[in-house]
RNA sequence: GGGCCCAUAGCUCAGCUUGGAUAGAGCGACAGCCUUCUAUAUUGAAAAAGAAGAUAGCUGAAGGUCGCGGGUUCAAAUCCCGCUGGGCCCGCCA
């Protein structure tokens, strides 16, 4: 069952289109489609389908708005319609559509689902993915946000969602840190166990970083050490597994848990190697005359793309160089080899052979987190029908030779795979570098610390609060004011990082939209009303009333929008109209003050206002709070 | 040489895919809603005025060559072309 405002656009789209062959004229589905919206003007529902019309069939807008108003019937929940300045205007029976709406909000609407666009289709989102060598900055955070927003807006939209973080656990950074961890009187280092231990980890691998500047002969220690930690019975091989990445695993799942982020697999780019992926990618690049083995020339002995041959965007064109290695001349694979070869996986373009164990048995979100791994088990993670990685946009072009390369290989194009590319966190003056250590002092913990400590600050002020349930706000509120900040920002936009920005409590913000649904559900809870058997009616809607209705109309609408452009910005500036408007509602209408069926009335509006809210906050990961 | 992204109010940003009616928010600054204080004139009170304060809320008003120049269109912040400024990228690194 569709929503009212979702069954009246449909309704006004076939009279649209009965009005086209009766005026004789050529339309797409596109054109009525887009022509119909809220009004920014002239009544609720307006179209600016006659000046689309006009054009085709070369007469006068404001003639042919007219005509359609006079020879088209106002479908239910519609009023009456009328021509102004060439836009035709549909006028709601405002009682009705309100109550509808309320009573499909609160019964049935938005259970679990915005709509159901994604047909129960597999989408995997991969996201944070950070080098296990540091703590995660305000950069991953930003990273690890928009994952798992997106991953939730996906979720909303009846898509399967497998949340997945990729693991790289090869390749030099890994080794440095593990060097260092295995040199630490030389860094002049010591362990201190209350440490976290990725700060501790991250800090070792700055003073690895610092030291193979003085002294040159580090850095050929530490390639040894890379060499020899690939080998499955070394001594490095064992520290790697056993003390550093899943120690450092353990201190990230805890920053992550702590946001309220929880993922559902751990992909290690070892085991792109062990199980063989990477082989069969190449093997398969191979025979479809994608990739080659060139015997001549600077490349000899590499195997290598042409990306002349296979980019289809034009971002593949006019390199300084063509050719794009995927195996060294030494026979082991790069980045990108190993980069394709997994999302090859991922999409099921190579069969479904990576084994998994459970890392964590029950996740405070109630699922298990596993990783991938000898000794596991089969659990059918590959074979996605949309693959969308959240990378930041340094990485556009690695992402495309990607793209390039599975759209080559999988002609059928019923796989999709999608770059969510965002841009980079900076500090004023400078760069977030997990190398250079500029990190530290700006974790994400850091972070989350300081909000915490501001919130508490406010919160401390109020009086009848224990110490506890103060403690939980300040959490839940201080998350919100982070959250909202990195998400209410496009993707595409540079962040510079300031503390004041990040944490502000004021205007646009998450605890803002808190304070809100706190406000209503205080209403709720002096009108002593748990639950509606029956909805009540009401004579006549008040337009601050009215305003807000037409917003709750349009959360399908909405999480849509955002799912299909992956814009978690979109439900930011949605919770920010949804908060406005429900205070213009709240200050207007004292709704405790009215009596019988219309107080009654009121409060359904209430009850549903404070659901959209909720489910809006979830989206972007913000809990909902019923005092603060 | 080429590709991608950004440029909208003093600041931070929505809006741009799908062209549509008067380009929207927040912050800041301004005026109020709330609190307190202030007159050695006979006393008290109120109003008004002034000062200070608070402020997760509200109201009002102010603030714009939508980077620049062309083009398409009945209509351009939005689409196209060309510029300017800023960022990122084009490795047998990851």
């Amino acid at each position: 069952m569709d929503a009212p405002y979702l069954i009246l656009k449909k309704e006004i789209f076939s009279l649209f289109e009965s009005e086209a062959k009766r005026l004789g004229c050529q339309y797409t589905v596109e054109d009525i489609e887009n022509s119909i919206s809220q009004s920014k003007g002239i009544g609720d529902i307006s179209s600016s389908i006659a000046f689309r019309f006009a054009k085709k069939i070369g007469r006068r807008s404001e003639d042919v708005a007219a005509e359609i108003v006079a020879h088209i019937k106002a479908p239910e929940l519609v009023k009456s319609i009328t021509a102004d300045n060439g836009f035709v205007n549909f006028h709601l029976k405002r009682e009705r559509f309100s109550s509808e709406t309320i009573e499909y909000v609160l019964k049935r609407g938005y259970e679990d689902s915005a709509s159901s666009v994604g047909g129960r289709s597999r989408v995997v989102v991969e996201y944070v993915s950070v080098n296990p060598v540091h703590p995660w900055h305000v950069g991953h955070l930003r990273n690890a946000l928009i994952g798992d927003s997106l991953s939730n807006i996906y979720q909303a939209c009846g898509y399967e969602v497998v949340r997945e973080n990729y693991l790289d656990d090869l390749g030099l950074q890994a080794a440095e840190a593990l060097w260092g961890l295995m040199n630490l009187k030389r860094l002049g280092v010591s362990i201190d166990p209350t440490k976290k231990f990725d700060h501790m980890l991250g800090e070792i691998y700055v003073k690895t970083n610092k030291s193979i500047e003085t002294d040159s002969g580090i850095m050929e220690e530490i390639r040894k050490t890379n060499r020899l930690m690939e080998n499955d019975e070394t001594a490095e091989r064992k520290t790697l597994e056993g003390s550093m990445i899943f120690e450092y695993l353990k201190a990230e799942r805890e920053t992550a848990s702590s946001f309220g982020i929880y993922q559902d697999i751990i992909v290690r780019e070892s085991d792109i190697i062990h199980f063989k992926l990477f082989d069969k990618a190449i093997e398969q690049l191979k025979a479809k005359g994608i990739a080659k083995l060139y015997t001549e020339g600077k490349y000899s002995g590499c195997i290598a793309m042409d990306l002349g041959s296979i980019g289809s965007a034009g971002t593949l064109t006019g390199l300084k160089e063509t050719v794009k290695v995927l195996v060294r001349s030494d026979g082991t694979p790069n980045y990108a080899a190993k980069d394709i070869a997994y999302h090859m996986w991922k999409l099921g373009i190579i069969k479904d052979d990576v084994l998994f164990s459970t890392l964590v048995p029950k996740q405070k979100n109630g699922k298990p987190l596993y990783i991938s791994g000898k000794g596991g088990k089969e659990m059918g993670f590959g074979g996605a029908d949309v693959a969308i990685s959240v990378i930041d946009s340094q990485q556009n072009f690695e992402q495309q030779v990607v793209k390039g390369a599975i759209e080559a290989l999988h002609e059928g194009k019923t796989k999709e795979i999608k770059h969510l590319a965002y841009e980079v966190v900076e500090l004023e003056g400078s760069k977030l570098s997990g190398r250079k250590g500029t990190w530290i002092g700006y974790t994400a913990d850091d972070l989350l610390n300081e909000a915490k400590s501001r919130a508490l600050k406010l919160i401390s002020q109020h009086e009848g609060l224990g110490e506890d349930e103060k403690e939980q706000i300040a959490k839940a509120v201080g998350i919100a004011a982070i959250k909202f900040t990195f998400l209410k920002i496009s993707p595409e936009k540079k962040i510079i990082f300031s503390w004041d920005a990040a944490l502000t409590f004021d205007g646009d913000s998450g605890p803002y939209c808190q304070y809100t649904y706190a406000r209503a559900s205080r209403v709720i809870e002096k009108s002593g009303i748990r639950a509606f058997d029956r909805l009540p009616m009401i004579n006549a809607v008040p337009e601050e009333a009215f305003g807000l209705i037409k917003l709750l109309a349009l959360y399908g609408e909405i999480v849509e929008k955002a799912c299909r452009e992956c814009r978690p910005n979109i439900i930011a500036d949605y919770l920010i109209d949804l908060s406005t408007s429900f205070s213009t509602f709240y200050e207007n209408v004292q709704i405790l003050k009215k009596e019988g069926s219309e107080r009654d009335w009121f409060l359904s509006l209430v009850f549903a206002f404070r659901k959209v809210l909720g489910r809006s906050l979830a989206l972007l990961g913000i809990d909902s709070i019923e005092k603060m």
